[in-house]
DNA sequence: GTTGAAAGTAATCCCTG
DNA sequence: CAGGGATTACTTTCAAC
């Protein structure tokens, strides 16, 4: 399963743009049609290209704030982690989970519709959870940077470790 | 530019599954293709519907460290702001940038080979920046959850705010 | 790897109701 | 909105080089 330039050229520009025909994504990457497409199924296969996705623009649909939370739990029990996990799993505002390492356990992010609904969600993630020992918001003022490192980038990366 | 439920419907659907076809999402959301087609048209040309993409998995690339890292600055006039939103936009490691409020400024996702990588990271982001007073690094040991929320339940969000 | 052809499937547009 | 039908485009497989 190791992966050539071809490859890498491919997962970048499926990456940027998941719709493109076959026709054209083989005329990009330069080989034939055949080809590329035996190629994308074999990505596809090994599961290295996992899904394909549409990006939704979010302030199209209302007005929303992203905060990002750390969480410091009172136990560090594997049983416990396990369960914190557990209930922001069941919570669809949370959009995201990081278990860290550091000077907090995890870094949540929560996405709600205004400050009163955030506080809601936490209420929630309290309710159902508890051991919290201690949590930081930090509202998202601006989202400056968000951008997906290429394929063919991140194996330079591994090469450059490698050498 | 109001949403119907339809609308949201495809949000969802497409959302999960970018390359669905427009024979089938039109059977699954309940409309004949060409309505269900001329809304998908619709969506994309208002940019709701932003952009397709295909989701790669990075463990088949090699292996990486994911590091969240709090920065505070040194000064905080708009212009060094600016400044600082540049520089990290040059960053390919840098694949997530948050201006947030709370006890720091900043909030950066990184993606790097190791740990010596992300050294080297931070190291060019304070040579070509410089005016950073402090910054944490927490080191994502698991990442735990990362869903987007879907569309319709954005819409009913915002339903229950405005009732 | 390539080309080219063939068959199946889907997208796209138009028109009627 | 639905539905049919026509056209074009794309996918997918396959054989031969």
């Amino acid at each position: 399963m190791q992966l050539d330039s071809f490859d890498l050229k491919i997962l970048d520009i499926l990456q940027r743009d998941g719709r493109i025909t076959n026709a054209r994504l083989a005329l990009d990457v330069g080989l034939s049609e055949s080809a590329c497409f035996n190629r994308v199924r074999r990505l596809e296969q090994q599961k290295i290209l996992q899904r394909y996705g549409a990006q939704i623009d979010r302030k199209a649909l209302g007005s929303f704030v992203t905060v990002l939370v750390s969480v410091i739990l009172e136990s560090h029990k594997q049983h416990e982690l396990a369960r914190f996990e557990q209930v922001v799993s069941g919570l669809p505002e949370v959009v995201e989970c990081n278990y860290v390492a550091g000077q907090f356990d995890y870094l949540l992010k929560v996405v709600a519709r205004d400050m009163t609904d955030y506080m809601r969600v936490m209420d929630e993630l309290m309710e159902a959870f508890g051991k919290v020992n201690q949590y930081s918001s930090y509202i998202v003022m601006r989202k400056t940077k968000e951008q997906e490192m290429a394929a063919s980038y991140l194996v330079d990366k591994t090469r450059r470790s490698a050498a």
